[in-house]
DNA sequence: TCAATCTTGATGCAATTGCATTTACATTCT
DNA sequence: AGAATGTAAATGCAATTGCATCAAGATTGA
């Protein structure tokens, strides 16, 4: 087995200890407004970007980086809520489609006010635009992950 | 309210989406070999950096960012499986000072020699020197609190 | 065709988390 | 000293998560 080298440990120190103290940062200013958390706010952005059509629950899961029993989990919090709806599926009746509901589009929206503002004031207040250039380029690099935005 | 800069939202998802990702596929290594997850190291990690003197659970917590009952009932765990020593406090009542055992320390070190590798793994070998110490630097800044006083 | 197999999604149950509060001791102020 | 206030840590309870499994429908193959 190799030694880690010093660097990458500090590299991944930084990154597990910046990415949890912003993420609960911007939390903290969700809930300060009474609103619900980024899972939710990460649901409806892919059930709404997927338009009238809807999103099956299996294609939303790899995209929300979440297990399958904790997406139907979400979905079914979503669906009390009256922010997504749940349609039955012509082509496979063992799955239903998801829709945003108005109301949903409205609570996203809301979201993205304070949410925006809070990635503004934590990414673009600290960092200039070449640092943030080169951040987000070596971020892709080390996940070796298509950009989702 | 200040609409947030594309660059911004790509490294803010690019932080959230790589930290994730990498953290997980961590966690799984140290599953898959039957091992705690990476909150009981770090506890253990700091309790046994701490000493024979042991640390109060009140230090400890700034240091795992956790919320108090969280500190709190991981410590129970911790003892439960006799990795760490509650120990009654001369200087204050109320406390105690946490100190590890032969068995924490034992466990420590395995869990460490699987992480050790995942990081060298993770980081280690996707990315060059240079990109690592930009990396690091980058993300250190990032973490700096913006002073709101 | 129809049994075997696979996929989608839900769910029972135990463990963990979050919130609010409590308990116990320490400190401060009069 | 003793009441008021502050701080350290634990805990009751409800919500959420993780694991394993199940149920229902789709697909495959003899």
């Amino acid at each position: 087995m190799t030694t880690p080298d010093d660097i990458h440990v500090r590299v991944w120190t930084a990154l597990a200890t910046v990415s949890r103290v912003v993420f609960e940062r911007i939390e903290a200013d969700l809930k300060a407004a009474g609103l619900p958390s980024l899972s939710w706010y990460d649901a409806l952005r892919e059930v709404e970007r997927a338009g009238p059509d809807g999103i099956r629950p299996f294609a939303l899961r790899p995209k929300l980086l979440l297990p399958q029993y904790a997406t139907s989990r979400l979905l079914d919090r979503l669906v009390r809520d009256g922010l997504v709806e749940r349609r039955a599926c012509v082509e496979d009746g063992r799955g239903h489609s998801l829709v945003i509901t108005e109301s949903g589009r409205e609570l996203r929206q809301k979201m993205w006010d304070l949410y925006g503002a809070a990635i503004e004031r934590e990414i673009g207040q600290t960092l200039s635009g070449p640092e943030a250039k080169t951040l987000a380029e070596l971020l892709l690099q080390l996940g070796r992950v298509a950009d989702p935005e």
